[in-house]
Formats: C-alpha cells, sequence, structure tokens
DNA sequence: AAAAGTGAAGTAAACGATTAAAATATTGTT
DNA sequence: AACAATATTTTAATCGTTTACTTCACTTTT
C-alpha cells in the first residue's frame, strides 16, 4: 500500500488539504516553513499521486490517447512521435492503446479502455470505426479526431488528401512519360482506397489514358500485397509505371520485379506513397509522393484543445499537404 | 457530464448498489427483472463506467502498461503484439507508453505516467532506467519487469541471452571459414552491447583468432550506425565478414557496402542479430540471429501474474532462446 | 401459527484526492 | 490595546463505485 495524502498529514502533523495544496503547488495558500515539512516528509514515505482519485474529483484529465490500429504499414509511429512532441509542449501525457485490425471486438475493447477512464481526448490512428464502436466513442463526450483517414460523413479528421496522392503519383510518371500505369495494392473499402484510385483515374483521364482492368490489384498495404501484385502483372507485363499504395507495397513490387528479372527502375518505374524511412534504405531508394506524418500528429493535439475549448472545431476536416520527393526508382521514357 | 451509476439507480427506482451489482455481473445478489430494467436504462443512458472510480474504491485494476524507449530499431511492435495477445487471454487491458530514448527526464515522465495509476504491472521494453526511475519503480509496489534488455543486479528481466547471441552469429562466420570478422554498430553501454561483445570475443578467442581494434565500430542499433561503420571499414577492407548488431544496422552496412562497390555476400558476408522481417524484405535477404520477440512479450505477462501472486519471483532472470535463420547473407570461404 | 431460512434490495462507509467555506493565527494600524 | 486586514490552516463535502452489513418480504419447516 502507496502512502497517502493522509500518511505525510499525519506524519507531519497537518490537515490533509495542507499536504493537497502543497503538493499540487497551489502557492499562495501555503506558508513556505510547511511546505519543506510537506515536500520532506513526501519524499521520505515515497509518495506517489493517485491520478485517479484526482481525475475521479477534478473530472478532467491531463492524457490524450491514441488507438491505432495493427494495419500492416509502418507510419503510425511518425505520427504518434508527432503526437508526443505536441502533447509534451501542452503538458499531457499521452497513452498508447493497439486495436488489432478490422475486428470489431477488439477495436471495442481498446475504445473501451480509453473511454471508460477520464481521459481528455482521442486520436484514432487509421482506423474505421465501425457503427456501434462510433456510438460508443461520440457517447463519451470526449473530444476526438480521427488521424491519416478520412471521411465522408461529418466525423472529425485530418489526414493527407487521398484523391490528390493518387492523382499527384499517377501525374508524376505521366509527366515521365509513361502511359502504362499500374495501381498496386489499393485495398476495396470506402475510404482511403477509394480516394486514391479516383485520383489515379483523374490523372489517368486528363492524360487520354484508358485503364485497363488488370492494371489495378488490390491488397491490404503490406509487403505481401505487393509481392502478389508483382506476380499477377508477370514478368512480361506491358506496364511501365506502377503506383504503389504505401511503401511496403513498393517494396514488394521492387522485390517480387528483381526475381521475376525486371530491373528497377531501368525495366519498371515505381512510385510509392507513404515516404517513411522505408524508401531511403531500400534499394534502389523508393522515389515517393510522402505523407507529412509528424505534422498530422501535432495537428491532432492542438485539434483536442481545439474542440475542448470551442465546440465548434469538433466537425472540423482538415489537409495536411504532401509532397513529392524523387529519388531513384522512376526513368522517363 | 456522462451518466452515472446513480442516474440509473433513480431512473429504474432502485439503490444504486443494486445497479452496481449488476453491471458488475454479481449474480445471486439481484433478480433478473431488475437485472433486465437497469441493463435497459444503461443502454439507454449510454452509461459508461468510470475505471477511476473503480480502480479507486477496488484498488486494483487489471491493466498492464508497457514503456518503450524509442531506439532506433523495430523489435518493439513484435515485442507488443506478443503482450497483447497474453493480456487479451488473461483479460487484462495494455496501454502503452513512450519514454524517448535515454533521457533521464523523459524517461521519468513515461514511468510516472503509468505509475500514478493503479495498473496493475509494467513491463519495459529495452529501457535501462537510471538511479532514481530505478527508485520510483521499486517504491511504486507495481510488479515490473524488464524485456529485451539484461542487467548485473537484481533486477527481474526477461531477454535473450546477449553473450550467446554475439557468440552464435560470430561462430556463424567462423564455421563457415572466415576469420577477419567485424562486429558493428554495438553500444558503448554496459549491457546489451557489452555482452554480445562478450561473445563476440569469446567465439573469436576459441577459433584463435586475435581481433583488431578496428574491427569492432561502435554504434546505436540504427541503420545510420551501420553506414557509419561501413564507412569506417572501408572499400578496401580485409573483413570477409561482419556480424551487424541489429537488423537496421546490418541494412545500412549492406547499402554503403553496395555504394562502396562491393557484393554480399560474394565479397562480404553479413550476419544480423534481431531477425524481423525486415531481414526477408531486404536484397539480399539476411542471415540472421533471431530472437523471440513474441514469445518475449508473452512471458512478459506471464511474469506479472506470478509476481503478484507469489511474490518469489520478483528477482527471476530469464532467457528465451534464439536461433539462427539462414538466409542469402553469407557466403563460405 | 410461530420460527427459521432465503432471496432481494437498501444503507452507509470506504477509496484518495481537491476545494469552497469557515476558523484561526498573525500582522499592521491607530 | 482594540480592531481590521491578511495569511494560513482546518473542516467538510464531493467525485462514482464497490461491498460489508442491515433490513424487509416471502417461503418453508415444524
Amino acid at each position: 500500500m502507496s502512502a497517502t495524502i493522509k500518511d505525510i498529514a499525519n506524519k507531519v502533523g497537518v490537515a490533509p488539504s495542507t499536504v493537497s495544496r502543497v503538493l499540487s503547488n497551489k502557492t499562495k495558500y501555503y506558508n513556505s516553513l510547511t511546505a519543506e515539512k510537506v515536500k520532506k516528509a513526501a519524499e521520505e514515505l515515497g509518495y506517489k499521486k493517485n491520478q485517479a482519485a484526482v481525475e475521479l474529483v477534478k473530472r478532467e484529465s491531463n492524457v490524450i490517447a491514441a488507438v491505432v490500429s495493427s494495419v500492416k504499414t509502418n507510419f503510425a509511429g511518425e505520427i504518434i512521435d508527432g503526437i508526443q512532441e505536441e502533447a509534451l509542449k501542452h503538458g499531457y501525457d499521452l497513452i498508447v492503446v493497439y486495436a488489432g485490425s478490422a475486428d470489431s471486438d477488439e477495436q471495442k475493447r481498446a475504445l473501451l479502455t480509453v473511454i471508460e477512464r477520464p481521459v481528455m481526448g482521442i486520436l484514432l490512428l487509421s482506423i474505421a470505426l465501425g457503427e456501434d464502436n462510433l456510438k460508443l466513442l461520440k457517447e463519451s463526450q470526449i473530444p476526438y479526431c480521427f488521424l491519416s483517414m478520412a471521411f465522408d460523413d461529418k466525423r472529425p479528421f485530418i489526414s493527407s488528401d487521398d484523391e490528390e496522392v493518387g492523382y499527384k503519383a499517377t501525374k508524376l510518371l505521366i509527366d515521365k512519360g509513361h502511359r502504362k500505369i499500374g495501381l498496386a495494392g489499393i485495398d476495396k473499402y470506402p475510404y482511403t482506397g477509394r480516394l486514391r484510385l479516383k485520383g489515379y483515374k483523374r490523372a489517368l483521364d486528363e492524360a487520354g489514358i484508358v485503364s485497363k482492368e488488370d492494371w489495378i490489384q488490390t491488397g491490404d498495404y503490406s509487403y505481401l500485397s505487393g509481392e502478389k501484385a508483382m506476380d499477377q502483372y508477370g514478368k512480361d507485363t506491358d506496364l511501365t509505371g506502377i503506383v504503389a499504395v504505401s511503401d511496403m507495397v513498393a517494396i514488394g513490387l521492387l522485390n517480387k520485379a528483381r526475381n521475376l528479372g525486371l530491373n528497377v527502375p531501368e525495366d519498371l518505374s515505381i512510385v510509392s506513397i507513404d515516404g517513411t524511412e522505408m524508401c531511403r534504405i531500400v534499394q534502389p531508394q523508393l522515389t515517393s509522393v510522402s505523407q507529412n506524418f509528424f505534422e498530422m500528429g501535432k495537428s491532432g493535439v492542438q485539434r483536442i484543445e481545439d474542440i475542448k475549448k470551442h465546440k465548434k472545431l469538433a466537425h472540423l476536416q482538415q489537409m495536411i499537404p504532401t509532397r513529392i520527393e524523387e529519388r531513384q526508382s522512376i526513368k522517363g521514357i
């Protein structure tokens, strides 16, 4: 049993309230001699504040929770770094909980873990909540914001403009002279995938290119999806360029292409979407449409703050700019 | 303001205690008609249990906290998966907090975040706590265990046998006929690095090889460390094999070697330590001494359970077996 | 029909902190 | 020395749950 404020009060011979004031630095309300004694006693007893009790009575907390899906890609770390940095700046603590993939039960569990305790805000990283879970989240009255995922409805989010991302990546290849361009690893679900596909098609349309059905290979953003897609395209594909829907997909593509005897970028150009560290540690280095994940994280905690202050912003949908980073995986034709 | 147990009690017309009993399934203590009504009301009011209050009165909690250092390597995810799976099995929730690198202030902050609330156990992933912070942890009376890090003192940990890991990796190269073997990316701190170095030297000794000073390049487990090490060895190195102290270091080595005009494994063999997914997505695929991170995570939560039950095990130091995975980065001589 | 037993619900005291409001001590003013 | 003003401390209520104990209303037993 850890020491409480009462133990300190007893030891020093003052009332618990005095101890409380000293320990939470309500200056002006105690004299420095008492303060000394209290602090010393706290030290000696190895006192740790019981935040559960604090949060119960104050009905507020300084922790921000991030719920992250264990998708097969690897940018969550960068977002979390962004959250962490900004949270620190504002004096918030950060806790992270993992919601396994799309399984709604695991999602619910993760969600309840954070909703059932007094957190000041919830950030959801690339998670599309099911109906029920979304309801749960709304009912909780806790400020929240989705990160790295865009929605049709009124949910607040901060994300890249996925339609534009798809467009940019495709356009990049077109500008380099490519006309037969694949799209690999796209998921079949409503959001990110659909938008990137839309951008891809727009770029193709503008250039007067009609895409063939087998240019588009679905997947789940994983390395394996990339390999599988390349297998489908095959050794003798007439594609000269491929847009990969994530860095891991791009790497899968790259390796499988090499296995098949195709050289990147000589025989085949690849643009990746995401632009994480992976792009630079692979050879050839991957040209990418890079998202600013770090910034998403930072904006996320600012958003939580804003929602807390002015309810207004509870539906704001915000895009973080992306940029093209040319490296070595595209060749002009 | 979210609905409380009292609101439900009022709505149904029973005492709060009854509601509590129903909602926490203390069967036998209520009849099913009341139960129905209570549950319905809870549903309607969108009731969420306030865990802060629960934990306050029960003085126990079902959350396990993982504190992870943001080191430059990438196995934390696998450990967390292991923790998550095992935690789920036991009905525990998992929260993760990040302690930036070795900076003692950030460590302290992370530690307090979890110590100050009622968590049932703390798992520390590849973190070496400073004196003060270790004291903090001990005083908290919360069961804890270090993961993926071994110590000289009596701290409980679960880790790979790092001396053996260093030995195995080096021996593997020796068995393939190598005699000039480097060690790259090793850190200068007391634990992991020192042990692997010891194993490296033992293998060399046994084979009657005397290592030269510049065979050993220090670093911090990062990709950059690998590049830097390879730069030091240089294009004309007489080494034929290198032990990389992490997968990221191995990849740095690999890429820089290629830049320098050295082919792996034809001109230079590399063994990596860790064996994460990275080994397979890089070309050539990296032969590795692989750690079983997933298992470490699982054992970690079992350990927390054990400590809670029998205080005895609070100092147990346990090794998880490693294994060699031969892939493509070593050539026999 | 009285006594004993059982099932269901209510009462009230915790848990560890915070914080208005009340009480007391200290200092300054005249 | 009496009073006001200010500084410091104590008292007591409160946050939302749980739970040991008590109470009440029926059944069963004899």
